[in-house]
DNA sequence: TCAAAAACATACCAATTAGTATGTTTTTGA
DNA sequence: TCAAAAACATACTAATTGGTATGTTTTTGA
């Protein structure tokens, strides 16, 4: 592949990843990201050879990368998981430029749409979620280790019920605004707190 | 309207809840809605002037009154949010039958779809959500009031963060299947024990 | 009972959908 | 350089979409 094939390639990607956060994966056509690549439909179906594939190409090569970056990097060399995951989350939640509070989270919108119906995409984003669940497991496993976590908490549990507050807080964010953001992240510091 | 014609359009409202559950709102075609019902096409716009007004006419006559038996009257009676707030999301989530988990829930499923794309969607949606809202808010207060819960929790943080909890963990549900909600009803125990 | 209104049925329509057939242009490697 | 392959462009298609036009049947109330 020529580079300005991967960069049309690249481009479709890119610009569909844009449309289906927006609009919902089977409610952007063909024919919209067609459009608003300037891009023919011999060249997007040259590159993939449906639109679920194309899809699929999405999640793993636009979606996965940019979501990790948002959610496992800052945990990496996190050494106080009370304060790091809060920091983590308010980061995701208040300052990251790309999210729309009305279109919440690509890839909770992106399951919940699309983990019932599709089970390769269902695969690809339960991946996504291993990496968080697991980063954030590593999190608290480091900050008990250097006692700063009682030791009968449960790391996986903890995972599991911060990653269903982001998601949560997402959806309600899409009724109730960017001001619940606020609410649900000082009482996240409240539960974080009860962890050390 | 006689008897027979309120049938058959409570029949549509009920039959399409269950068609939008499962795929979608904007995914359930009138056509698929017509074919379930054994309705005609006729007979579906002349009770509906189009597709959004049936969708909302299903919100409000058929998703809120059902919703709310099973998120907010739990609660009205309840005299120890510890242990209720509990009882009410074991029974949400685990004893349901309505609730297919690879398809989550009906209402947060809406909220993700169509929250951001129709304007009386979302009033609705809303009003459902306050409604769940201020019974937490109550069944707390009521606790703090009994001596069941310290004095400095937040109810409305509270019921932010439970909230949110569970239209996260829908969503996760769809990815993981029942067994993650086992775990998150265990972490949700250990946070509700925090506030009293 | 009987005309008017309500309730439903059938046949259509223009727009949109994912995808294909058949080209032309651009790039590549010997 | 030049033929073959890669990359892209155009014009189509059959199925599906929400909705309408124009009927027929059923129900209602005086």
């Amino acid at each position: 592949m020529s580079a300005k094939a991967a960069a049309t390639r690249l481009n479709i990607l890119q610009k569909a990843f844009g449309l289906v956060y927006q609009n919902g994966y089977r409610t952007t056509s063909v024919d919209d990201i067609i459009a608003t690549t300037q891009v023919t439909k011999g060249a997007f179906f040259y590159h993939f050879k449906n639109k679920d594939e194309m899809g699929l190409a999405m999640i793993n090569e636009v979606m996965y990368p940019g979501m990790l970056a948002a959610l496992a990097e800052p945990l990496i060399n996190a050494t106080n998981p009370v304060a790091d995951l809060y920091i983590m989350m308010h980061a995701l939640l208040m300052e990251n430029p790309f999210f729309i509070t009305k279109y919440g989270c690509p890839a909770i919108n992106l399951i919940e749409e699309m983990a019932g119906h599709n089970e390769l995409f269902n695969k690809a984003l339960t991946q996504l979620s291993n990496q968080w669940q697991q980063a954030i497991v590593s999190c608290v496993d480091n900050g008990r280790a250097a006692g700063k976590i009682k030791p009968e908490v449960n790391s996986l549990q903890v995972a599991y019920f911060i990653m269903s507050g982001y998601g949560g807080i997402r959806n309600l964010g899409k009724i109730y605004g960017k001001e619940c953001y606020t609410t649900y992240l000082a009482e996240l510091k409240n539960y974080l707190t009860t962890l050390s």
